[in-house]
DNA sequence: TTGACGTATTCCGATATGGGCATACGATGG
DNA sequence: CCATCGTATGCCCATATCGGAATACGTCAA
């Protein structure tokens, strides 16, 4: 097996930076494809297909505007992640201290890599 | 080019579900990878491997205590996450009132796919 | 209808993935 | 020093990825 199909979850969308771009863009209001390729540096093909799994994860709806089609953000998706990363917020304090019982390890240890 | 390396962030490596399984169930303190394997249902080679992205991205550490290795938590690396998808907490609310414009376009447009 | 524009899809290649299996490695205890 | 336990690596496979180029598609205007 690979990995699981990036067009399985919102994890796996914006787990590419390009489409964490799109995603930031968005936020702005509707846009047509080529304005984001080309605002981001991108192809059009290439902005279309990452807005296709943006598409087919939840995190972006299509309106065709006439000859045009109007990207726009559905940021709802984004919600179980920001909880689901938030349950560790208790750790990254703690993890300073954590931090120097590991260091003093470190010093009898010797961590290879 | 193939898709960035896992290894290469944090936003990769939690896109994967069994890594997050792991983070989530070392919430509770250090553990050996055997433990971590069984736990999870996954095999001992697997999981050394997942622990290792998630090293190579800061996410754990590792401790050597005699003959074992004591994985730990070290969240910090989470916390840019959450604040990127933060970004968004605004518009998860809102996507109602944006959806319902959508619905009413949808009427008319036909979306296909 | 035909043309033009905006966009989606297809096909390709190079690369990376995750899982299974066998095995190499490292540290400890005898 | 050697056997053993706990763990990491290497190798192989099937599959998925992203990017580029060419092209098919859909909608509108004349």
């Amino acid at each position: 097996m690979a990995r699981a199909a990036t067009t399985s979850d919102a994890f796996n969308a914006i787990a590419e930076p390009q489409r964490r771009d799109i995603l930031a863009l968005l936020r702005s209001g509707e846009r047509p494809v080529t304005d984001l390729a080309q605002e981001l540096g991108m192809s059009q093909p290439g902005a279309s297909k990452h807005l296709r799994v943006l598409r087919e994860v939840g995190l972006v709806r299509v309106r065709g505007a006439g000859k045009q089609r109007l990207y726009g953000l559905d940021a709802r998706g984004l919600r179980p992640i920001h909880e689901w990363v938030g349950g560790f917020e208790q750790f990254w304090n703690e993890s300073f201290d954590r931090l120097d019982t590991y260091v003093q390890d470190l010093k009898q240890t010797r961590q290879e890599e």
